[in-house]
DNA sequence: GATTATCGTTAGCCCAGCTAACGATCTCAG
DNA sequence: CTGAGATCGTTAGCTGGGCTAACGATAATC
């Protein structure tokens, strides 16, 4: 990346913001690559288990988050209707979800997962979070503990992306 | 998964590293987590500016990189030759970089930023970035600080990865 | 000079996003 | 109780990123 570093020149900055300024688009384009690498990384183990990454994740809130409508699993996702139906259709023809129409209300559909859903899950995050793990656990317990304090706060900005628009 | 946590029972967790990650997988399953939804978002900033994460981190490899080949920028990306074709080919489309034949050999291809394409990656990453960055930039300066050294962590783990088979 | 290796492209496949448009259903005003 | 409007999920159709396999052109090598 690179980013030509403005280095305040005569200007000494001092206290933490200021540090903090410039880096901010440095940090947020480290992480921008960061990720995008991290996925591209994973997508390969995705493929050894049969579960795309956003299959993977979708599947993960159905088993773990209980049975709910497909527009529900599409906000939680945050993907628009139409792509949650291609997903659950993958998920479903694989057997790994089940489409329930509501007695009540039949427009809605509910998706619950299968017994096979839930075993493949587990099998399938093992494989990919294996290769993570590890390489995570490569890291010393003092790292460790930092990258984990620091998922959180991501997950933090995540969510505080995710009110604003876009 | 939960794995039984090998934590010293008695000891009480407490403070800023909580239940966080009481495994590495854990861990690795919420920053697995974290990186697709964060893409996600930032998903929704490339359209507007018209720059896909692929190109965006393309681009930015050849901007910065300076003159590459096409093999060699797939590499750095770590995608197949293939694919940064047709990547490049949607950059050069837009005018932001340039096939170069190389003289010396004629199965090379040089791929050069143009003055356009360091222009649209500025403003591009301008507001990507500014996104995430007004996000990140909520955070104290304490926590941005535990959150950049995490991201250095990332890119080592990331490099431990790509060195190992999938 | 013929074989082999390398490079980039093409073709063809799959998946993940989106918008627009629709049919079915539910709600609610009248 | 009926008809207008809202809601839900799907379909159709587009873009784009990822892959493998196969190829043509060029270099390297023997």
């Amino acid at each position: 990346m690179r980013i030509a570093a403005k280095k305040p020149r005569s200007t000494r900055i001092r206290s933490t913001a200021p540090a903090a300024a410039h880096n901010l688009h440095s940090l947020a384009d480290q992480l921008h690559s960061a990720a995008i690498h991290l996925l591209r990384q994973l997508r390969k183990e995705d493929d050894a288990s049969g579960l795309s990454a956003p299959r993977l994740s979708a599947l993960s809130v159905v088993v773990f988050g209980g049975p709910l409508t497909l527009g529900e699993l599409a906000r939680a996702e945050q993907v628009k209707p139409p792509t949650m139906t291609r997903i659950v259709t993958g998920l479903e023809k694989d057997g790994l979800v089940e489409r329930k129409d509501d007695p009540r209300d039949k427009r809605l559909t509910h998706i619950e997962s299968t017994p096979k859903g839930r075993k493949v899950l587990a099998a399938g995050r093992a494989h990919r979070v294996e290769r993570l793990a590890s390489a995570v656990g490569k890291l010393e317990g003092k790292e460790l503990a930092e990258l984990s304090r620091a998922v959180q706060l991501l997950r933090e900005v995540i969510v505080s992306m995710r009110g604003e628009q876009a």
